[in-house]
DNA sequence: CAAGATTGACACATCAATCTTA
DNA sequence: TAAGATTGATGTGTCAATCTTG
């Protein structure tokens, strides 16, 4: 059951901040994807993935690692690995430690693509984001960010306070 | 040319402010579409194309204009209507004063609908945004996103800076 | 020719089913 | 049986082409 209780609805200023935060989670990943597009031939996604490879010293990470980090679901992510392998960005190997993990590694060719990438990319960030804040709002989305969607789960399963025993 | 410069790369604060910007703009929207499928067989923009409707006072927009608040493009929100169309929740017809528009009205089911899918989604909302955030946060969401994207255009082009004669 | 809108082809995400190993 | 990962079918978004009216 969800809700027998009067709907809480938003008052004017909630309803227009969260028309706002709609417009940007809508608009924005569409204005990433413009630029990588144009410029380089990688979605956003495809980009991200590359990137978080390349931080790593040894370019590799666990298949289900790596999605967590992309914010993208286990087949998502294998779809998106299949397409970089083929281009040569990225190659997968079995995790000899444990038989039923993928390990997705950066190429060498992988590392180049994300470092030629990359100025274009934060020069883009810095125009759609950066550049119309403040320092003080970077603090204030810093925080924002780390506490929306806390209430729930990926699946959407409420999440419980902790208890205290 | 985008830039021989170096690149301004992110600060630290900056890099986990985006990196927590790109993960609510990633997930935000599927847990939204979860709750909406799973209890009204709608998606997200679906839903937003629907209550857009349900508050102007005449259930009705032209098509362009309706593509604006609802963030999507023109062929997008035309196969959205579609479907909509299809279920009898939308209703489009010309334009009289403008043979070239269309204009989109909701049906009284789909009026209907939006009602009776209303209240769980904006306890969705609540769930994940505004219970995790303090109304001081909410007034700074607010201007946050005023500010985001106010750089370019939706098709990607710098907006330049207002100039005084 | 521009504005408003639609269409169809293609690319991608999602979901359920499947396979393998711990 | 669960965890890690992949696959294929289906639905939806995007892009370019098209059509009609101002």
């Amino acid at each position: 059951m969800t809700s027998t209780a009067d709907p809480r609805w938003l008052s004017p200023d909630e309803r227009e901040a969260w028309l706002g935060l709609v417009r940007v989670v809508s608009r924005l990943p569409t204005m990433l994807d413009a630029q990588l597009e144009r410029d380089a031939g990688l979605s956003f996604v495809e980009y991200l993935v590359l990137a978080m490879l390349s931080e790593r010293p040894d370019r590799c990470r666990r298949m289900t690692e790596l999605a967590r980090t992309t914010n993208t679901s286990a087949s998502r992510l294998s779809h998106i690995a299949t397409r970089l392998e083929r281009q040569g960005f990225l190659q997968r190997d079995p995790d000899p430690a444990d038989g039923r993990a993928t390990i997705a590694r950066l190429t060498d060719a992988g590392l180049d693509k994300v470092v030629r990438t990359a100025p274009g990319h934060v020069e883009r960030v810095r125009q759609l984001v950066f550049d119309a804040l403040s320092g003080e709002q970077v603090d204030q989305l810093l925080q924002i960010n780390a506490d929306l969607l806390a209430g729930v789960d990926p699946d959407g399963r409420t999440i419980p306070t902790a208890v205290v025993p």
